[in-house]
DNA sequence: GCCAACGTTGGC
DNA sequence: GCCAACGTTGGC
């Protein structure tokens, strides 16, 4: 089982709109980013945590944790000429994106702001921390994950 | 296969 | 709104 952070801009989807979700579960679709895609793919499996991050917003930071629900799966939003994901180049019959189900899990005590992660030696590896990364999701170790749940009062 | 131009991300 | 970073595109 792995550990995963995942970024949303709370604007577009937030942590709170995913509890109010039927069931609190939602799929994470639009990557469109073929890093984060074969990771989907590759690494993710159902029972896997992850933290939800807020990103360009006032308030970067961790909201809480959702655990994946469903493995990765064909991304309809790219076949939906109505959609901003729409991707013409993709075919039905060979998907080129995917999404996993995530749902939520639990919420911090207290909101684990980019700064507290910033300013936590025991986090400066974490990919999120690193100028210019652009990942929407990246992987989290053990040893990181335990230490921010701590900062979130969990 | 190279690489310049362009688009996107995301903190500030 | 600015700008650094980096992925993607497309001409050659």
């Amino acid at each position: 089982m792995r550990y995963w952070l995942l970024k949303s801009e709370p604007d577009v989807f937030s942590f709170a709109d995913l509890k109010k979700r039927p069931h609190k579960t939602e799929p994470w679709n639009g990557v469109r980013n073929y890093q984060v895609r074969n990771m989907m793919r590759d690494h993710m499996a159902p029972g896997d945590l992850g933290f939800f991050y807020h990103s360009s917003c006032p308030q970067p930071g961790i909201a809480g944790i959702v655990r994946i629900v469903k493995e990765a799966y064909p991304d309809p939003t790219q076949f939906d000429p109505a959609s901003e994901y729409f991707d013409s180049g993709s075919r039905t019959e060979n998907p080129r994106w995917l999404m996993v189900d995530v749902k939520w899990e639990a919420g911090f005590k207290t909101f684990v702001s980019l700064d507290m992660l910033r300013s936590d030696p025991a986090l400066a590896g974490m990919l999120i921390l690193r100028r210019g990364n652009r990942l929407s999701i990246t992987e989290v170790t053990e040893k990181e994950w335990k230490r921010i749940c701590e900062l979130g009062g969990l």
